[in-house]
DNA sequence: AATGCCTGTAACTATTATAATTACACCTTT
DNA sequence: AAAGGTGTAATTATAATAGTTACAGGCATT
């Protein structure tokens, strides 16, 4: 698997908790679905909790979404998964020297720009709900079976 | 050093390249004021190159820009640095159960969020040009002295 | 209350993207 | 021709992150 999918499965997993009907799915199961671990699933389950998008109970499989699927943004998924690090969509280089007029200055001109650059990037989030995805993947699915 | 720092490499690169007065700098001595080896910014100068930003004579040290700094937004850089697999913000993840409703039509489903994201993203990088920043450095270091 | 199945999470390993570096052919100016 | 630079391929090192192991603890059924 690549790098930085967290939210990609963040999103699976809550369309999994979303569409299930009554059958509580085990992180087994979700892995299987997501094509990876039961861990990562928990793992990106435990950062949804946090972020009190979704109930689940030690202990017991599967869980429920703490909100109505039209109220949650694919917006409030991103900045459930994502940590600090990746906070800012682009890191700016480390070491500049500070000895240059450029070099000492060079990262307080791009925090602007890229602080505006992530604003409009999860400003667009917000255009999606786990609705709009649970909705075009079961009309798709229906599609496929007719 | 981080990952993913190309991009402001790149602007630190094209402002030294802006404010530079006559004395043309050598790879190793913009390498010095990012931070970083001489031949990492010969790399993205070449990048730079290609996407007709700057121009450089093959032996000879420094460049300049192919265009007026008001003419060169951030966008334009990062499309110019930006490789295939970073175009897209988000790695959608790779093994989704074909077998499983949810996973065959996970990743169909994310294109068009991503990618509005994305774009949003891009756009935001269009209101701001290689000019701006080199105002902003250029001022910032004049106080600096006062 | 005991067993079995599950979650939650810490800790470790494997993988992989990317920055750093080495090496060298080729260009330009003196 | 010599010195000093670029352009770029190829390799190594580093670091982020996915995958995995391990295990303590919760819950339900018996």
């Amino acid at each position: 698997m690549r790098v930085n999918t967290r939210f990609t499965v963040a999103i699976h997993i809550l369309v999994l908790v979303a569409l299930n009907d009554a059958h509580p799915a085990t992180s087994e199961m979700m892995a299987e679905s997501v094509g990876s671990h039961p861990v990562v699933i928990r793992q990106v389950m435990s950062l949804l909790k946090k972020a009190g998008l979704v109930e689940t109970k030690n202990g017991l499989p599967g869980g429920r979404l703490s909100k109505p699927q039209e109220e949650i943004t694919l917006c409030d998924i991103y900045q459930a998964v994502k940590n600090s690090e990746e906070s800012v969509i682009f890191d700016v280089h480390q070491n500049p020297n500070p000895k240059c007029p450029v070099g000492c200055n060079i990262v307080s001109a791009l925090d602007a720009p890229i602080l505006h650059a992530q604003d409009a990037m999860e400003n667009a989030l917000k255009d999606y709900t786990l609705k709009d995805i649970t909705t075009y993947i079961v009309e798709k699915y229906s599609q496929q079976n007719k």
